[in-house]
DNA sequence: GCGACAG
DNA sequence: ATCTTGTCGC
């Protein structure tokens, strides 16, 4: 983990430092690089987040790819601090996330964001922060579209299109499930996009969400006192 | 000024 | 994201 850009990341939030965190996200992207990680892709941790009405609740589903199952589960809360603006959910989310992060006693190859990762106005995704600040390979795995321009993909199943923004390919469009909206799946860290489709292809089921997220959105959710 | 706008 | 019941379509 960088915990100097952890740390400045959560002070951010603490001051609700918009500007601040405006220049954080352009700071981040000399980081950014599609450089894999030599080792295979077996371990695949999804991550997603849940609210009440003051409280953000993180869980991380680390799903086995070569079982199929789920290897582990884990889940944190926390208070509330940064609204929600769009372009800067990192904010928002990042704290409740890692304390569900830290308390993993593996450690997956892969990280899998609900939210974009580099498909973003300053490259700078959930999923890409998120890789960056935890030094893991990530990808962001967004139900709607934030920025760039598409074309519907086809009707089959993992049928895609590409997601582009000022002549750049940013992101995937892709039909995980037929008859289903397509999801926005964007290069996190050292994860390049041509990877893409051959990991989507392991880790979708018959739900539109890849199988890691669509376990932790639900265990987000169940996280909540009420549920 | 108008439209877009992750979760 | 969350608030919410029944309901239309595959």
């Amino acid at each position: 983990m960088r915990i100097e850009l952890i740390e400045r990341t959560l002070q951010i939030c603490r001051d609700r430092d918009l500007d601040g965190a405006r220049a954080l996200q352009t700071e981040l992207q000399t980081y950014l690089n599609d450089k894999p990680i030599e080792k295979p892709i077996r371990m695949v941790a999804g991550i997603d987040t849940a609210y009440s009405a003051t409280r953000a609740y993180s869980a991380i589903v680390v799903f086995d790819i070569d079982k199929g199952r789920i290897a582990a589960e884990y889940g944190a809360s926390e208070e509330i601090i940064f609204p929600y603006i769009p372009g800067f959910l990192s904010f928002r989310e990042f704290p409740a996330i890692y304390r569900a992060y830290l308390k993993m006693n593996e450690i997956p190859d892969i990280l899998l964001f609900d939210g974009h990762g580099i498909a973003h106005p300053r490259g700078m995704g959930i999923a890409a922060q998120g890789g960056i600040l935890l030094d893991m390979p990530s990808v962001g795995c967004g139900k709607s579209k934030l920025c760039g321009v598409y074309s519907i993909p086809g009707g089959k199943r993992f049928d895609y299109s590409e997601l582009t923004m000022n002549d750049k390919v940013i992101g995937l469009v892709m039909r995980t499930r037929e008859k289903a909206k397509p999801v926005f799946l964007s290069p996190g860290y050292r994860f390049a996009i041509d990877s893409i489709p051959a990991l989507t292809g392991q880790i979708t089921g018959a739900y539109r969400l890849p199988l890691p997220v669509h376990y932790a959105d639900r265990l987000s959710k169940k996280l909540k006192p009420d549920a």
